[in-house]
DNA sequence: AGCACGCCGACT
DNA sequence: GTCGGCGTGCTC
């Protein structure tokens, strides 16, 4: 008999199957240390396979299995083995992806979140003076110990065994003595666990046509194959309701559901909602709970002890058994996008995961993307319509702001005549508005006037930004996160003619500060939230009234209810809409809409006041008045007529190098071998060939990058195309490739 | 990725 | 005469 065993750090080109002879408990999905190359190094790895076969010349056998850690479960595996394949990573890529951090490499076992707990009684008080008192008694790593814990009393046992001078030993003779006590019952941190105690399980009431959609979603539910559903459900619609129904119904049928949300921060309404309803059966997963948390989370649900999980991207993969099916909320929204390998799209994970499990998957958006309505559209996924708004939600009036003409006024202010009026009128009346603005900072980009020069990152090729921060203020790269002290002088000529160019969130807060002094200002960015909760502190004080306006970028758009909001100002529209993107009308349109629709609030007559420099844009046009139809139409035949996305695959090449000479000789050789490879051995394969070309951003961090983007079908035989590809590149020493197939940005 | 083997310059 | 530069090639 032979193991077929993947090792976890492989390069991609060596990333197979290796064979070695087996020992007791290597099974299949048992996690194996085996030897691996000529020093017999050892690694970790995975067995795939048992299989017939004799331990001929050179098999090694397997050194050992790791019983601390959990083996792979078959749909563990499969799930490794669909993304090595679907985006061209390795099988440790995949596997990292899809288990909590440190799974793999870290420590495994019940000690990773043991807790240390100090007793206060007085003999160990006694005990304490002791190793205060007279030294040499104890080690002084036992003493460093005490010391630790004499403050806090309890803490977590890595965090104690990770302190200078501190071994397992110590913690291990002082538990030993009696002076500390080490609880080794798991502690389970679910910082979740407040909502399960204010349970709301009321009955969802639903509208007709709510039910009518909840219907056709139970329906598919209950063919019990694999099926796709598209809830199109426009802003106001309630399409949360429908979905929570959804849920009940599988929960009640015994099976369970993993619903993703775009980013949890920005919806902690859903969450709490989600929590107070599933109480203790919900595991919340997300980019800011520590890998501690994230393992204890992961382990309920391993024991079975969840029905419903919610989180971001990577919930797709959590080790649910059962599954019922799987809800993406917000579909079209970037975030499910991997951008880090493996790349890979969370829906598509998702169909592969309701594929194996007969589950239903569940997408839901007021903006679908263009590719998922497509599909909607073809018959690929069923269609449920949502149009009607329900509670006497009503959209807002739009008005379309020309700032061309406020220049040509004299207007030199971000804040146009029309939206100060309107702001005025929300002052009046005692309401609140919130105001969008997709970039932050005080000014986008400093030039001279003299020389013309652009001050820009010394690490990478793009603007700096002037924020207002401290005395002066100073210049920060929005993509490398450098600063630098704003200088009085051009850098480059010396002379006194700087002029700050573009405006952003800060400016546009120091505007109103001089126009509304009396309005209260919130200003809203990556700038003012550090982490979740400074975000839902600030949003709970905008509804509370503390403010009047809510000033900010994409994350003031997205899904919160601020009943009194009666007014939505879009500083500027254009922003995304002239990107080279040939996505940008849909991203354009889709956060418009958002932003626009949260004026639409029931009682009050909402206005929405969008300025643009571009006010015959028919995109801009269809968002003010909702017209998702519409604005699908024209995008299906523009993306038919330009052969784009979804009526073609786009892969996209990024060849990085530190040194620059490398990346042009790199990005000519790449551009040889490609064309070569097309020509010859996948001449059969339609494609059509761009580049090499500079990144948008050709410097990054001190890293150069050219790019080559290719338009083909996605298959077996192109797959293969761009595997041989990375095959060659993984194993050359300046440059490095990387593969996106249908990345978002292009 | 590591880690070997393998052929050419400045050191005891 | 050797120590060591990193170029190429392999990993069950």
């Amino acid at each position: 008999m032979l193991c077929e065993v993947y090792i976890f750090d492989a390069p991609y080109h060596i990333d197979r199957p290796f064979d070695y002879s087996p020992i007791p408990d290597a099974v299949r999905g048992a996690v194996v240390r085996v030897p691996f190359g000529r020093a017999n190094k050892l690694r970790l790895g995975v067995v795939t396979a048992v299989k017939e076969g004799d331990a001929g010349e050179g098999i090694k056998p397997v050194h050992s299995v790791l019983t601390d850690r959990p083996a792979f479960t078959e749909e563990m595996l499969g799930l490794c083995l669909f993304l090595k394949d679907y985006t061209l990573c390795t099988f440790g890529e995949a596997a990292r992806a899809i288990l909590p951090p440190g799974a793999l490499t870290g420590s495994f076992n019940v000690k990773y979140s043991k807790s240390c707990r100090l007793k206060l009684t007085g003999e160990e008080a006694a005990a304490l003076l002791l190793a205060k008192g007279r030294a040499g008694i104890r080690s002084e790593g036992q003493r460093r110990v005490i010391s630790y814990l004499s403050d806090i009393t309890t803490a977590d046992y890595n965090l104690v065994r990770t302190l200078p001078g501190v071994t397992s030993q110590h913690i291990a003779a002082l538990a030993e003595k009696g002076i500390i006590e080490i609880d080794s019952s798991e502690q389970i941190r679910n910082p979740y666990a407040e909502y399960a105690r204010e349970r709301d399980t009321s009955p969802i009431n639903l509208t007709p046509a709510q039910t009518a959609a909840y219907s056709t979603v139970e329906a598919l539910y209950l063919e019990n194959a694999p099926r796709a559903a598209l809830l199109y459900g426009v802003t106001g619609s309630g399409k949360t309701k429908v979905i929570m129904k959804a849920i009940d119904r599988v929960i009640e049928d015994g099976k369970s559901i993993i619903m993703m949300v775009p980013e949890i921060a920005l919806t902690p309404q859903t969450v709490s909602i989600f929590c107070k309803r599933y109480g203790e059966r919900v595991a919340v997963i997300h980019s800011s709970l520590s890998n501690g948390e994230r393992l204890d989370a992961w382990r309920r649900i391993k024991r079975g002890e969840v029905d419903l999980v919610i989180g971001t991207r990577s919930a797709v993969f959590a080790p649910l058994d059962n599954l019922g099916m799987i809800v993406i909320d917000e579909e079209h929204e970037h975030t499910y996008k991997s951008e880090s390998d493996p790349k890979y799209h969370a829906r598509d994970v998702a169909a592969y995961r309701a594929g194996k499990n007969n589950a239903l998957m569940l997408l839901a958006s007021a903006t679908p993307s263009v590719e998922s309505f497509h599909k909607a559209e073809t018959g690929k996924y069923t269609l449920v319509p949502l149009r009607e708004r329900y509670g006497g939600f009503r959209l807002p009036d739009a008005v379309i702001v020309d700032m061309r003409e406020e220049l040509r006024l004299g207007n030199i202010t971000p804040i146009s005549e029309r939206l100060l009026h309107s702001l005025e009128e929300v002052r009046d009346n005692g309401k609140q508005a919130i105001l969008f603005l997709n970039r932050r900072g005080y000014n986008s980009q400093i030039s001279c006037k003299e020389c013309g020069e652009v001050i820009s990152c010394p690490r990478c090729s793009v603007s700096l930004t002037y924020h207002t921060a401290g005395r002066g203020g100073k210049l920060l790269c929005h993509l490398c996160g450098h600063t630098e002290p704003t200088p009085r002088t051009c850098p480059s000529c010396s002379a006194d003619r700087l002029s700050f160019l573009g405006f952003g969130t800060q400016k546009v807060e120091g505007a109103l500060g001089e126009y509304l002094e009396d309005m209260r200002v919130m200003r809203m960015d990556a700038d003012t939230t550090g982490g979740k909760q400074a975000y839902d502190r600030m949003t709970d004080e905008f509804r509370s009234g503390e403010y009047d306006i809510l000033l900010g970028t994409q994350m003031v758009a997205k899904g919160h209810d601020f009943p009194n909001v009666t007014l939505v100002g879009v500083v500027l529209a254009d922003t995304s809409l002239y990107l080279s993107d040939f996505r940008a009308s849909e991203k354009t349109f889709s956060l418009l809409t958002q932003v626009i629709g949260r004026a639409g609030r029931a009682s009050d007559n909402g206005v929405a006041v969008i300025q643009t420099y571009s006010p015959k844009n028919e995109i801009i046009r269809l968002a003010c008045t909702q017209n998702y139809d519409e604005f699908y139409r024209g995008e299906i035949e523009l993306r038919r007529t330009l052969a784009y996305p979804p009526f073609c695959d786009m892969v996209q090449l990024t060849l990085t190098a530190e040194n620059e000479r490398d990346v042009l000789v790199g990005a000519t050789e790449l551009s040889e071998t490609v064309i070569s490879k097309l020509k010859g051995e996948y001449s059969a394969l339609p494609v059509t060939v761009f580049g090499p070309f500079e990144a948008q951003v050709y410097r990054v961090n001190e890293k150069y990058r050219m790019r080559m983007v290719i338009k083909c079908r996605l298959n077996k035989e192109s797959r293969r195309f761009f595997h041989e590809l990375l095959c060659i590149y993984a194993q050359k020493r300046n440059v490095s490739l990387a593969i996106d197939l249908n990345p978002l940005t292009v």
